[in-house]
DNA sequence: CCGCCAGACGCAACTTCTTCGCGTTAAGCT
DNA sequence: AGCTTAACGCGAAGAAGTTGCGTCTGGCGG
């Protein structure tokens, strides 16, 4: 957990997290998101909410630390052979899974959940362990690759500003541009709207 | 308002409005952020509690409308004779605007208070019509000028994403890195983390 | 200018959530 | 094995959130 000490991860406080976190999972997929409370949940988990109140503070960060979860990436990005697929590929399956409804609930409440920000900072890890996996793979190809601040801030930071500020418009072509952009703009395409 | 469409704007609506408003900052620098609660802030407002639930839903709908009032600019980007100059003083602004506690609060609180991220969305608008701003001064000068969605994408997205998902670093020679990597790469600064 | 209509508000009762103190359980450690 | 203490369960008290109903007022047509 991000945001409290867990100064017993073993025997029964783990067992109530993990019961507490599969609540909220089953839960959401039954009955949505805004459905969810602190006493419905623990009920689901077999717990007071009481102890729901004390681990977790309240509700939001409680969503936060299982929005996280569900962000964590499960496997490694797929090879294609060069780094400017693998980065096309990747990029396009990052936006779709973040810019999905889900996908922008689960961004907000990590976000918006923990005030030390510990968990919108385990996000920004998450894919720059990814990046960092292309660049690695692609380097033991022998091709020159970015930094990966760098793609965070062409790549992953555009995405994700859209996602969040501009509800409208990801296409496949904007995508495009951004890797493109990030692989030293080798398509010149121009900016998708105006 | 954004989350409800007003059908009166007129008359004792606007008055309630505006009174709930200057009661959420009132309190808000009185008790701090945290200590805000709809009951609270209806007694401050001389409304009853129900009046604010039927009109904003829950607090933090009520708190995304301030917050995005609160992000509003109010004046036009200072001019310094140059695009570049203009440019690398409204992004150190908007740093340091953005990037504090207050900043960061009111981005969070605009961000997951809107269901329909209308609120989100406007933030966005203030930056670009900022952005616009710039332009159209330059353009008058004879300068070349980047497009709006390229300095969205370019400045103010990786300033945001840094700002939202990685509370550390926003030094000043990042920001001078963007605005170059936005007019040009007319300085060769390379990111400064690597 | 007047009266009608409808949206918005106040009030109050009700439900649900949240907090807190206290006793009990069980992990971790020696 | 015994001790210490963090963590949990329970229950009560307080606060927040919800809802129905009556009243008020701004907007609109006559």
């Amino acid at each position: 957990m991000s945001t409290r000490a867990t100064t017993r991860p073993g025997g029964r406080s783990a067992r109530v997290q993990q019961s507490v976190h599969q609540a909220v999972r089953e839960l959401e997929a039954e009955l949505g998101r805004d459905a969810l409370t602190v006493p419905l949940i623990a009920a689901r988990a077999g717990v007071t909410p009481s102890t729901v109140y004390r681990r977790w503070g309240d509700l939001r960060e409680l969503l936060s630390d299982v929005a996280v979860e569900r962000l964590r990436p499960d496997t490694p990005p797929a090879d294609h052979g060069s780094l400017r697929a693998d980065l096309e590929a990747w990029t396009v399956q990052f936006a779709e899974e973040m810019s999905s409804t889900a996908g922008r609930t689960y961004i907000r409440d990590a976000l918006v959940g923990d005030p030390e920000q510990g968990n919108a900072a385990r996000c920004s890890d998450y894919a720059a362990e990814q990046l960092k996996a292309l660049g690695v793979r692609a380097a033991g190809r022998g091709e020159a690759v970015p930094d990966v601040e760098t793609l965070l801030d062409v790549v992953v930071a555009p995405l994700m500003y859209r996602i969040l500020f501009r509800p409208s418009d990801l296409s496949a072509a904007y995508t495009d541009h951004l890797v493109a952009t990030a692989l030293g703009r080798t398509a010149p395409l121009s900016p998708p709207k105006s």
